[in-house]
DNA sequence: ATATCATATGAACATATATTCATATGTTAT
DNA sequence: ATAACATATGAATATATGTTCATATGATAT
């Protein structure tokens, strides 16, 4: 209940106490070695997208066989609607890819990377 | 404009016509190579503290260095309460641990694994 | 053409999430 | 004790997200 009259900005930045480790130039640097905004956006994309239980139901089921929608939707038990909804939004970024053959899409991964972060993951969990 | 009276479930699984590769058999098998249902919440709950643009670049700056809250504000630019609300996150799923010297508390890793998966992911967006 | 099947999709809805604001907590200095 | 500072946190808000419902699209069969 102190501050009414000020718009409260970052409560003064002028420095850092001695304290807080990083003068300006030490943040100068760390900074320097930072991603890029465009490579930070891709990777929270990417692992968006991998955020999600149905998400990663579908990406599990897929590391062992190419699978079609229906079937999909038998295995997770989830509805038809629902499953094609996520199977879109990992195509739109190209973790799968379909094939159609006649009425039936079948869907694999798309990307050979997947594989790799999902088991790295996973072993991390086991052994936590 | 098909079904009015019938509450539509899953449109009739009595069994996948020979278009669909998967006999109830055949699913089954795969069924039984799917991860159970607590793995799939960890590896999502693991990715999605991932998948959000100002979570990757703290976990980004902290790959570098143990820095304070001040300092991570500082070169995300954000203000103090967004980056120690997303440090509490990240804390809560044991991605960071903190350690607190005087009036200041300095964050760091506290998992090995992040560093390969965020290598990992970074490698292969970049060779897209 | 009509019916049926497999999948896709827009809209609506409910829930989750990220940030901001105001303020609380805990520490150090005076 | 009071002030200044670093960080934490609850509440509010705006936006994002996941599922369902209804229906569209496209393919096959009759």
């Amino acid at each position: 209940m102190e501050k009414l009259e000020q718009p409260v900005e970052q409560p003064s930045l002028e420095e850092c106490e001695e304290t807080c480790g990083g003068t300006e130039a030490d943040l100068k640097a760390i900074r320097s070695q930072m991603l890029d905004e465009s490579s930070i956006s891709e990777m929270a994309e990417w692992f968006r997208a991998l955020g999600d239980p149905t998400r990663v139901k579908l990406i599990g089921a897929l590391l062992q066989q190419e699978l079609c929608v229906h079937d999909l939707s038998v295995l997770l038990d989830m509805g038809q609607s629902a499953v094609s909804h996520q199977l879109r939004y990992l195509r739109n970024v190209r973790m799968v890819k379909r094939r159609k053959v006649g009425k039936t899409v079948y869907y694999s991964l798309d990307d050979a990377h997947i594989s790799e972060i999902f088991h790295v993951t996973y072993e991390h969990l086991k052994h936590k």
